[in-house]
RNA sequence: GUGGGUAUAGUUCAAUGGUAGAGCACCGGAUUGUGGUUCCGGGCGUUGUGGGUUCGAGUCCCAUUACCCACCCCA
């Protein structure tokens, strides 16, 4: 028995349904916010992943999926979006060919090799906005704000948690007088901390398994250690997050996995119902432009788990749709059941035929099964008579109509349609 | 990569080491062209896979794989 590849999914049935209509609502908010649509290829070549995502970090060491082409070319399916959007980003001016700021969003599957469970799946998917070209405080601000709006859609109760990591200036200074603190304390830190003084010092802040935790206060941390234009930065987030009635709360410990972040780190915690509770994050990226061969462009940006968002939003958030459909009960009554059909498929109704004769009692506790709102019979004496017998499985009423009126009929279930969907 | 749990019918789950069962779902029926409720009928499934212990293994032991959860990391 051939079943599906480990840590990915098929979706189907109600789910896939409440997932199109997510994705739709989602669509709708970037929109909105004037974030256009952007797709880049699922895979890139390796080099992108490891010089944009960090060839430290866990990502790129051991959780990504490549392979070698044909050509032998080192292929990696997209673990993250950024560095993708980035490289096309270059690869085709944008910087001088479209407006500044440029702001875009994207919505699809990244792939991670990682152990699955709960939130956490091999094959993801995740919402990401970017913008390149503003580097102000106040559009990271709104860069959150934009996160906020999607959660609150979906009635999502979450925290921001906010950090600054600083600049090139300030961040290798601060960097030092973090190894020199960890360095006198090296008998308290877990292995994986002792190696990352040297690899990335900053990870060690939010280790959760070293027994430094108790010691925590006593950390330097980033946000006291700012530079004069990082810290009025970090100052400027806070109030226009305010503004926008973002109420963040100031986390020193949010290093993001990923090498890129400058300035500006953020994440959004929720209870997703498993131990994976960041919902999103994401920060600045000033660097990461000009590092991949860009011109210098400043860049702020988010990923959304979507997965995660998914199982957060409430079972019947959305209404399934209003179905009508079509039943023979005998052979004679087919052709009128076709003729039917394709006179439906010119309106803006949800209606499916069932060519099979079956006996009406059949066709009603299927059509009950299938909650359908309307169904519509085509038995002998319709056949002969030219009719069809149209039934409303709520309220059991039924009429006949000849098959010439259909528009009469449709206009009945617009209406049916209009007041199910207006008591939403 | 490291732990813990689970694995029996389409599905959810039962079965003191002694012939594998139930609910739901599914299919059929309860005389004439009317659904939801009710009643009746319909089940041999290599008990995930491979070994072992035993007169006898779904049950005990070992291995293996998959799934779930957690660590790590991330969205």
């Amino acid at each position: 028995m051939i079943k599906a590849v480990k840590g990915m999914n098929d979706l189907y049935g109600k789910d896939a349904y409440r997932w199109g209509r997510m994705e739709e609502d989602i669509k709708m908010i970037v929109q909105t916010a004037n974030y256009t649509e952007f797709r880049t290829p699922i895979v890139e070549e390796i080099a992108l992943f490891k010089r944009g995502v960090g060839e430290t970090t866990d990502v790129v060491q051991k959780e990504m999926y490549d392979f070698l082409d044909k050509k032998g070319r080192h292929i990696a399916m997209r673990p993250e979006g950024t560095a993708s959007v980035v490289r096309a980003f270059i690869e085709h001016g944008i910087s001088v060919n479209e407006p500044s700021p440029f702001k875009l969003f994207y919505i699809g599957p990244f792939f991670r090799y990682e152990k699955p469970q709960k939130g956490r799946y091999r094959q993801f998917h995740q919402l990401g906005i970017e913008i390149f070209g503003d580097d102000t405080p106040q559009m990271d601000a709104e860069m959150i704000f934009t996160a906020c709006r999607v959660l609150d859609h979906f009635k999502i109760d979450y925290e921001v948690h906010i950090n600054s990591i600083g600049c090139n200036e300030c961040r290798p200074v601060y960097k030092e007088k973090l190894i020199e603190y960890f360095s006198s304390k090296k008998d308290k830190l877990c292995e994986d901390c002792c190696k990352r003084i040297k690899t990335n010092p900053l990870r060690l802040l939010d280790c959760k398994s070293c027994n430094m935790k108790m010691e925590y206060q006593k950390v330097p941390v980033m946000i006291d250690h700012l530079c004069g234009v990082c810290s009025d930065h970090f100052e400027k987030l806070k109030k226009s997050l305010r503004i926008f009635h973002v109420d963040p709360v100031i986390d020193p410990y949010i290093v993001r996995g990923l090498d890129y972040y400058t300035r500006t780190a953020f994440e959004i915690v929720a209870d997703t119902g498993g131990s994976q509770n960041a919902v999103a994050g994401g920060g600045r990226y000033d660097n990461l432009v000009s590092d991949i061969g860009g011109p210098d462009t400043p860049a702020t940006g988010f990923a959304m788990g979507l997965e995660r968002l998914f199982d957060m939003v409430p079972e019947d958030f959305y209404q399934t749709p209003m179905v009508f459909a079509g039943y023979v009960l005998c052979e004679e009554a087919v052709d009128d059941l076709v003729h039917f059909a394709k006179h439906m498929s010119h309106h803006p109704v949800t209606f499916f035929a069932d060519y099979r004769p079956k006996k009406i009692k059949k066709a009603l506790q299927k059509a009950d099964k299938a909650q359908i709102s309307f169904v519509f019979i085509f038995g002998e004496n319709e056949a002969k008579n030219k009719t069809v017998l149209m039934k409303n499985m709520t309220t059991g009423e039924q009429k006949t109509y000849g098959q010439h009126e259909v528009m009469l009929i449709v206009r009945e279930l617009m209406d049916a349609s209009a007041e199910f969907y207006s008591k939403k």
